[in-house]
DNA sequence: TGTTCAATGTCGCAA
DNA sequence: TTGCGACGTTGAACA
């Protein structure tokens, strides 16, 4: 990895233009030779980049660009698409090259998944009297999170996600129309069911007479963990 | 904005828990304390990260961390959130400081209100006859890009994406059931408009009525700078 | 301040 | 390779 700390400026012509005013920034070489270009604020997301794969080019500025103190021009040309990043570098206060190595990479520990052994596990925040059928139960179109059975017959589908939006209610209207099709499972309710459901999503899910579940996961956790101890 | 380059280990609790094993990284600490941790790879998202506001708080290891090689502790607590970052430092490569000054930003050209601005200022894009109703007709559900009057009676309702997908023909599909309903309006056409649009979609809005129609961005802004320079 | 939607989204998995 | 959904999404506009 190469770090250069210079008064720059920059553009970006591909799927899109973005244009970056002459500023002093930093920008970072990776050994894939994408490159990316950060200020001093923001989150993680660069000013201006470029995704490998990639290949830097370094060239002498003209003269118009040498008499506006420009030094070294560097394009950067994706390998596969038409995007390109150039850079005119003015005055360079650092440059520095690190050799780092493959890194191991980042382990995570999800939170979807979690949600619904939760709920498989305390099915009764459905209503009284309904009982797991089974999570994950496959159809044609994927699988249904939760399926479980309804006190008043038939059976009640429940998609699952952490933040409800539109498209889980689409995604959960067609396991609906196909479940309903199953005269084994018909009638098939429909609950969406998600830490946090934006309103939007809410008016469409009643509108289609899905009923709408907000999960507490840190007290289904803390029931969870209440349940195992008498164990 | 300060760049170290050490050998780390680092792990982030909050919406999710993540670690990551010991290697040779960057470490960016910005002005306003937020802290990016990046590998010699991948793109331009960080291994691990934590935005502002927060505060970083570096503290000598524990013994049994001192044993492991540790030199230093560095916790970045989120200001407003419990989501808190720790990284273990180990041996240090490099450490410098620099001052960047505010930077004025990215300025972004061809993006979606752009287009939405070129396909209303050139309505007849969608044939002759077509005059605009209004951009941004508003529904219970959510905002139409673009509403125009059919030559034939009617109207049509435009969906715009800079890149055409399924999701973006489901979006559509909405609002236009929900157009229809409204006697002022029926019978509502819908046209699918993008600078690409993908064969899936292609296929599903065809199948459902729905008119493609591919904008050429640079083409109508040629357009349109050609038109304002007449006055 | 909260909500909604676009994004050079990126990333990972499965068909 | 493409499709599809999740993301510690991030970011910006607007009510």
């Amino acid at each position: 990895m190469r770090l250069v700390v210079a008064k720059c400026s920059a553009r970006y012509t591909g799927r899109l233009a973005a244009t970056l005013p002459f500023a002093k920034r930093l920008l970072m070489i990776k050994a894939d030779g994408s490159v990316l270009l950060h200020s001093d604020g923001g989150s993680y997301k660069p000013l201006n980049w470029m995704s490998p794969p990639c290949s830097l080019k370094v060239r002498e500025p003209d003269a118009e660009a040498k008499e506006r103190g420009v030094t070294e021009v560097w394009t950067v040309q994706h390998g596969k698409t038409d995007d390109c990043l150039t850079i005119e570098i003015h005055e360079v206060f650092h440059d520095s090259s690190h050799e780092f190595g493959v890194d191991p990479g980042v382990i995570r520990e999800g939170v979807e998944a979690h949600l619904q052994e939760a709920l498989a596990a305390q099915i009764e925040l459905l209503g009284e009297g309904h009982s797991l059928v089974r999570r994950e139960y496959m159809t044609a179109i994927g699988p249904v999170d939760i399926l479980a059975r309804a006190p008043e017959g038939g059976h009640v589908a429940v998609e699952i996600k952490r933040r409800g939006e539109i498209d889980g209610v689409e995604q959960l209207t067609r396991y609906l129309e196909l479940l309903n099709r199953d005269p084994l499972l018909a009638p098939v309710r429909g609950v969406f069911a998600a830490q946090e459901i934006k309103p939007q999503a809410r008016v469409l899910a009643t509108d289609r007479g899905i009923g709408c579940l907000v999960l507490d996961y840190e007290a289904m956790r803390g029931i969870d963990d209440a349940e195992s101890r008498l164990f």
